[in-house]
RNA sequence: CGGGAUUUAGCACAGCUUGGUAGUGCACUCGCUUUGGGAGCGAGGGGUCGUGAGUUCGAAUCUCACAGUCCCGACCA
């Protein structure tokens, strides 16, 4: 039998139940916390470090790509919002809006934003005049918030935190390879950044962003075998630009509208990187995202000499650009071993009264457990190198897991096995929505993407044995 | 918006069946001893028991209503 304070002290294991598992991560990990509004969370230190982490890498890349940040009003007054209808009828069941300032009834009411698409397209419309006025390519680090029936930390908020990319462009063309770069730069940072390899493809019309043309999306999959949709880009054509009455004097003199894209990644990401990595010990952090990289535990403290050997040591660190914490509070050091592991530190280095007498240090990996002793006058490159070697471990692991979590799917039989196997299924279909429907009706399976690699797992379509068409990874989806 | 669970100290919970002056562990404060995988002993501080009404001499406990939160399903980054 075990007690309470042991209960009290650790997580739920991801076999019992891996919703909780999820839920202690996030509490006891210190990354977020309630707050009094239900689907409004507390981003706490440890947690939004990892948002910002992302954040560097991607606003780096934004700016490499042309992109400039801006900022827009949080509030969309309700007959703007109106202008594009498909758009209004996609979020106007989640939209949050604000009808009394100070004590006056506002007679055209203020949404707070969803999304950000006609603020930018009603400033666009001001600014943009000429083809040398394009591209647009502006970008913005926000807030959104969306009314969310049931909410789960960084998953599903009603409020997160998010980037929304808003261009425009003198051609269609352009307008396309916008919308597919900034797909990159998301696969990027999946494979660089979060150690997540993602999938990357269409959305079928059934699950496009309301208004766009095309959507395409990254999609990870989870260790309890249901999808997770990362990021997503959007090419919208002119259809916006025409409602909003954008238009620019071509290179030809004619007046034209200008085509337009959206892409947008959140603090989703943040709970992606929790479960694709994590454990029944804790958060296993990616070495890039985590805000602490090395943790420098001293052992016996209170013996001479070892205090300063720990402080040296991660100076050491932090001169060579390492983001460094020494504990060195009166904890016990098992103690800090488990708090520091369940907070996904990639590197743990041990500094005792035995490694001083040596000139060495433990260094322990978080991502298997490996320990090994390692000179002082050494461990500085064997870090670097330890943070590479455990990115890509943790990366292959992703892989593997993915790999074996695809399954070609000919029938309808199959695919039941297959989805209560968990993970994705490649289906060959028809093109029609009935049939995408038919499999959301029988197994709650949604089409997560038409990858971009395609390939043929059978010539007809399992529900109406049409001719196929195109391949598409279903599974069920947070 | 349906189904289930839950609400008592900062956190995790017990107490409720059978009403009688608020408990345990962790955390926190102080002291001493400890320190290579969540240390030990001693002494302390901290609670209008989710809210409102009712029953009762007396309610955390019984009754009714309401609210919050979590989990699972229908819609979405």
């Amino acid at each position: 039998m075990e007690n309470k304070q042991i209960k009290n002290e650790s997580i739920t294991r991801q076999e019992d139940d891996f919703a909780q598992w999820y839920t202690d991560v996030c509490k006891k990990a210190e990354l977020m916390d309630y707050s009094s509004v239900k689907g409004f969370i507390i981003y706490r230190p440890y947690g939004y470090a990892i948002w910002e982490q992302i954040q560097s890498y991607l606003d780096k890349r934004f700016k490499e790509t042309g992109h400039e940040n801006v900022y827009m009003p949080m509030v969309i007054p309700e007959s703007l919002f109106k202008k594009e209808k498909e758009h209004v009828e996609g979020f106007a069941p989640e939209c949050l809006i604000a009808d009394i300032g100070g004590e006056e009834r506002i007679d055209d009411p203020l949404i707070i934003r969803p999304t950000s698409e006609v603020l930018f397209c009603d400033h666009y419309s001001k600014i943009i005049k000429s083809y040398r006025d394009l591209p647009k390519l502006y970008n913005q680090w926000c807030s959104v918030v969306r009314w969310e029936k049931t909410t789960r930390p960084f998953l599903r908020g009603a409020e997160f935190l998010w980037q929304e990319g808003h261009t425009m462009h003198e051609s269609e063309e352009e307008a396309r390879t916008e919308a597919l770069k900034m797909l990159e730069v998301y696969d990027d940072l999946g494979r660089d950044i979060l150690a997540i390899p993602f999938s990357k493809g269409r959305k079928t019309d059934k699950e496009k962003f309301s208004g766009a043309l095309e959507t395409y999306s990254i999609e990870a999959l989870m260790p309890d075998g249901k999808a997770l949709q990362c990021g997503t880009t959007h090419y919208f054509g002119n259809g916006f630009a025409k409602a909003f009455g954008i238009t620019f004097q071509s290179r030809e003199g004619k007046l034209e509208n200008p085509y337009q894209t959206s892409w947008g990644v959140s603090t989703r990401l943040i709970g992606a990187t929790i479960m694709v990595h994590g454990d029944d010990n804790g958060l296993v952090l990616p070495p890039y995202v985590a805000p602490i990289q090395v943790v420098v535990i001293p052992v016996a403290a209170n013996k001479p000499g070892v205090i300063p050997a720990a402080r040296e040591v991660a100076n050491k660190f932090k001169e060579a650009g390492f983001r460094v914490k020494l504990d060195d509070s009166d904890k016990s050091p098992g103690w800090k071993f488990s708090e520091y592991e369940m907070k996904g530190v990639p590197l743990r280095v041990e500094v005792g009264p035995r490694d001083i007498e040596k000139g060495q240090v433990v260094i322990a990996k978080r991502n298997d457990g490996v320990k090994q002793f390692v000179p002082m006058t050494e461990m500085v490159e064997k870090g670097k190198e330890l943070l590479k070697v455990i990115h890509s471990e943790m990366y292959e692991k992703a892989c593997k897991y993915l790999a074996n979590h695809v399954n070609d799917v000919k029938d309808m039989d199959e695919l039941n096995i297959a989805l209560n196997k968990g993970g994705y299924s490649k289906i060959m279909w028809c093109g029609d929505r009935a049939c995408e429907d038919k499999i959301k009706e029988l197994t709650n399976a949604t089409a997560r993407c038409i990858p971009f690699n395609q390939m043929e797992v059978s010539g007809v379509c399992p529900v109406c044995g049409k001719k196929a068409k195109k391949l598409v990874l279903f599974a069920k989806a947070y």
